[in-house]
DNA sequence: CGTCCACAGGAATGACGGGCGG
DNA sequence: CCGCCCGTCATTCCTGTGGACG
């Protein structure tokens, strides 16, 4: 069959086929429900501190905490879209600004995100940080507002950026006349609090709001309603729902992993021309998910410590067992000869096995073999079939693969 | 019970690149 | 724009060590 035949087979199938979703972008990470099952607490308390903007107040400094997946971007994101709307019926000039750190990465980026939401421009790039900063500080106290800052993934800004944007934030409101600042910062991180100045965290935890982990039944009872918006009818049942929530709390109680979990199963399904989801297809979304990880990891990883673990592969495919440094070192040495690459020393591949073993790419363990001395037990943890579709990839490795490699296990 | 293997893993130092202040 | 400083990666040199073996 013509390749041209086969395209249009799939097309049709598809065009065909009435998909099984209703709406496939409920189930995506940017979505924002209106409904947040088990979170009236958080929302209620949110409310109760921000509430003070309306009326032109300052409303308190707030720090909130929750690991990935427990609702606290979206939950923010809703309440701050609420209160806009109740501040523009009531004319009470609040204005929020919502900036993940993690995307938006620089300091001078954050304060130019700060003046567009105030609705001035300006230039993006030239400025010295000091310049901007007073500019934007003089625009912010012509505005007359009640400027509320959302800081998510805030620990990824002071990991690699210091603290010295909240410090100046903190500080901010001594200055103004007419305006004040509110921040609100999100972490993931409960460690965070730890590496800030504790000037900064004080003034920055006035407030704090702590997002825990859902639980199975919690997750169930988010999934149901968005797989009702997802789906059309008697798609995917109950026991089905109940399935994907069990295994997403085992994990971490992470409902962006839970709905990633329901959203694959349904594009397999859908797939496969099913008409409803089963829980095979909730079974192979969790392994299709978990190999996509592996996969991005390894991929991911610096040119040495793929190496590694080509080598250690290698090994294993010879003799089923573990191996210990000085012969992964000797198989990796003859492997970078082959590829005309320098080896680093045994010292530092060391180092680099202790870092795989920690991602969890493979299992290294230091065990004494008494006279015949002590080293490093180890063994990969990767399925053989993601190893070669991995350096299947790359040219030269696989031509490794396939060639005669006899003379990589020699040496002297 | 001492020896000795085959490393582990700490400390100091060097090479490099990228950001920052003047 | 340039020099400086800092963080990261890598090397070198080193001391420490669990336990089988003799």
């Amino acid at each position: 069959m013509s390749a041209k035949n086969t395209l249009e087979e799939v097309f049709n199938k598809f065009l065909e086929n009435d998909s099984i979703f209703r709406d496939r972008s409920v189930l995506t990470h940017d979505f924002i429900p209106q409904h947040f099952p088990h979170r009236d607490f958080q929302i209620r308390t949110l409310g109760e501190i921000l509430a003070p903007a309306l009326k032109g107040f300052k409303p308190s400094n707030l720090f909130i905490y929750g690991k990935t997946g427990t609702g606290k971007t979206a939950v923010i994101r809703y309440v701050l879209n609420i209160l806009e709307k109740e501040a523009r019926k009531l004319g009470s000039p609040t204005v929020t600004c919502y900036v993940n750190c993690r995307l938006i990465g620089s300091e001078y980026k954050i304060y130019t995100q700060f003046c567009k939401n105030l609705g001035y421009k300006v230039p993006f790039t030239g400025l010295s940080l000091s310049e901007l900063f007073s500019r934007f500080s003089s625009y912010l106290d012509e505005s007359r507002s009640i400027f509320i800052v959302v800081l998510d993934e805030i620990d990824a800004l002071v990991k690699s950026k210091g603290d010295n944007l909240l410090y100046h934030l903190t500080r901010i409101n001594e200055t103004l006349n007419f305006s004040k600042v509110s921040i609100i910062g999100i972490s993931n991180d409960l460690k965070l609090k730890e590496s800030l100045d504790p000037r900064i965290l004080s003034s920055l935890s006035e407030e704090e709001v702590i997002f825990n982990p859902y639980n199975a039944a919690e997750l169930k009872d988010i999934l149901v309603e968005r797989a009702e918006m997802a789906f059309k009818e008697s798609v995917i049942d109950e026991g089905t729902i109940a399935l994907c929530a069990a295994l997403a709390a085992s994990e971490h109680g992470d409902a962006r992993r839970a709905l990633d979990l329901l959203r694959i199963a349904g594009e397999l399904a859908e797939r496969e021309g099913s008409n409803t989801i089963e829980e095979r297809h909730i079974r192979r979304a969790e392994r299709k998910i978990e190999r996509d990880r592996v996969i991005e990891a390894i991929s991911s990883l610096p040119l040495h410590s793929k190496l590694i673990i080509f080598s250690l592969y290698l090994r294993e495919r010879k003799l089923h067992q573990h191996s210990i440094t000085g012969e992964i070192f000797n198989v990796y040495k003859n492997v970078c000869s082959k590829l005309g690459i320098n080896p680093l020393t045994q010292r530092r591949i060391s180092g680099l096995i202790n870092e795989l073993d920690i991602i969890g790419l493979l299992n290294a363990q230091v065990t004494s073999f008494g006279r015949y001395g002590r080293s490093k037990k180890i063994k990969l943890n990767i399925d053989e079939d993601i190893i070669l579709k991995v350096f299947s990839m790359d040219e030269r490795l696989s031509t490794l693969l396939n060639s005669k490699l006899d003379s990589i296990y020699k040496f002297k």
